[in-house]
DNA sequence: AGCTAAGCGAGACGGTACGTCACGTCTTACA
DNA sequence: TGTAAGACGTGACGTACCGTCTCGCTTAGCT
């Protein structure tokens, strides 16, 4: 037997779009449960009843949004699906509409254990994954030395990132350009 | 000359205690003006008086007690100095009382301006600029290749921080010291 | 003719019980038609279909239970059951199980029209008749003097209601007695 | 020492202004804290300081109003002066303004315990006081008969309340006359 | 015997109000 | 004048119920 009178694709959708448009106009920080609810036309139960918390609901309205976007396509040439990979991810960054949503996103990861959870699932871990595939690919073809992935992928990751969350100024893609070529030679070089 | 009746160290130094003992005990979140206000047994508005935001009375106190343990002496050997501060930087965020919080600080900057200002003047760059000093003197030395110090720099506290912020999971010593090892070598085949 | 399969008698009598259940372990106050509704098992829409109200569900309830015990079946004499009639009601009033349940259900009449209007036919009216008419009977004999009935009916029962809903201190056996005695003596005094 | 900033005098009238508006506008039923709060132009919090719920701001709104007409200025005729009182007592439980309020009042009454004691104590106990000591001196007087003061005096106002109470037909002031008389002439036939 | 229309349980929905928390501002009395 | 205390207006929190609605299901009563 099935549920009756399930969940209504009309309000998930008007949340979906109010949490984004909140996002967009005032930013994460002023964004409230409560103007979610009102700008969608919606009960508040009707958000907590799907979702925890801001995050969650903001995590998911970027996803419907990006969540395609985020991968690369899989080339022969795994370095350049890398270098392709951290232009998106700085692209990403620096978008007008999405950076400063991914970077407050992250901020509230630090207070939020199921955010935490969630972010790592559906955000990080498929990046991840992706990258740390083309990293061993790459070792295993020789292009760079015997490295570990996991570090390596931190490696070309990591700069972006911290210049988003630290500095609040987003890479550009020539940025990304140079950390890949640096980080490169340097696993290149490595041999651990 | 006495201060006169001007500004109490007393309550000032009551503040900065309440504020560390409450982020250790209950987390950055969890922490509010009222409750600090309550801890430090002073009225409210004394710390608004001297204090425009709760991130600010954190980065105070942290500062107040970690600030000095920022810098790594300098010596003749670039290279090394910047090896031990990235293991500095290692041990700072996974230090079991200050890591969560100095990450949770990373949080809110993102949605807090004046504390983003704060946190650059007085964390980041001081650690920034001692870090481009030393890769510019590596440079000149020939230790390493003719590359950008600002994105040496990221490359080499770039992926600490990612790996703080984003996955929740401390860098360890090992780790910083893999870094260094990789990034350098990127760095040192580097001609740009 | 058959009712056909229309309303469920199951289900309306697991909506009594859940009702007096409720209200007897929470208190009329605490009793929400949710709370029916989970401990009958039983649909919302089956309660509202139904009934308009909780004050309405309670009273039905109530009746179903005491309903009979409402009334003193007449004897010639109708002072002494105008006697009894009073030792009936402070009986009830004074129920461990449904004199609060009554007292909260004339209370809810106060802003419930709806509940007003079938409290008064289902519950007053019936009393009132009784007792108008045994008074009336009372007039003819002569066992009393020439008052207005509805007044002497007022007279009777008023002190028992009033002590308990403005005191809260349900009436005993014995007060329904004095009250009798002392407004019959009243009553044949008056000739009006 | 006293309390620094004590409670806003301003703020009290708004609320009691407030309760009393609404109540007279929608009815007891209607009013909400939230209502009293936004039509008073204060915050929530300022009115659960003060009051524990609406039934008590609106006992001390009522009471601010009409707490001194109440009582019946004593002279040296004690039936006169309950007859009086009864008249009063009639005149206000009909009146277009406070009649429903109090109806209302005492039908929160039923399930709010706190409300009980705070209404018993300021509206109930004082009139029963003074009905009491003047129905103690009509006996000692020989006025009336040997009987239970508390008794007789719920002999008079029972029938009023109850009228008020059960058949929301509030009392007029011949009827107020009406049950004087003949609970009078009860009492004086009485000797208990 | 099969059809069909109601009543049924379940529970999601848009709302309103709840009572609480913390915000940042203010006022008061003391030192 | 700075301070401890704490009341104030504000706004968001997350919860409880409201009364309405839409689902599939069960079942009685009519063809």
């Amino acid at each position: 037997m099935t549920t009756a009178h399930r969940r209504s694709e009309q309000a998930r959708q008007a949340i979906m779009r109010a949490a984004l448009e909140i996002c967009r106009e005032q930013g994460y920080a002023r964004l409230t449960m409560e103007g979610v609810a009102a700008k969608a036309g919606v009960g508040k139960q009707t958000i907590y009843r799907w979702w925890p918390s801001k995050g969650t609901v903001v995590l998911d309205a970027f996803l419907e949004e990006l969540g395609p976007a985020i991968e690369v396509p899989p080339t022969t040439d795994e370095l350049a699906d890398l270098r392709l990979s951290l232009r998106r991810a700085a692209e990403l960054l620096s978008h007008p509409r999405y950076g400063s949503m991914l970077a407050d996103l992250v901020g509230a990861l630090q207070h939020d254990e199921a955010l935490a959870a969630e972010f790592h699932k559906r955000v990080y871990q498929p990046v991840r994954q992706q990258t740390v595939e083309r990293i061993e690919r790459a070792r295993l073809s020789g292009a760079i030395g015997n490295v570990d992935t996991g570090l390596a992928a931190d490696l070309l990751f990591g700069p972006l990132w911290f210049r988003t969350l630290l500095t609040r100024q987003p890479p550009t893609p020539d940025y990304a350009d140079q950390i890949v070529d640096i980080a490169l030679a340097g696993l290149c070089a490595a041999t651990s």
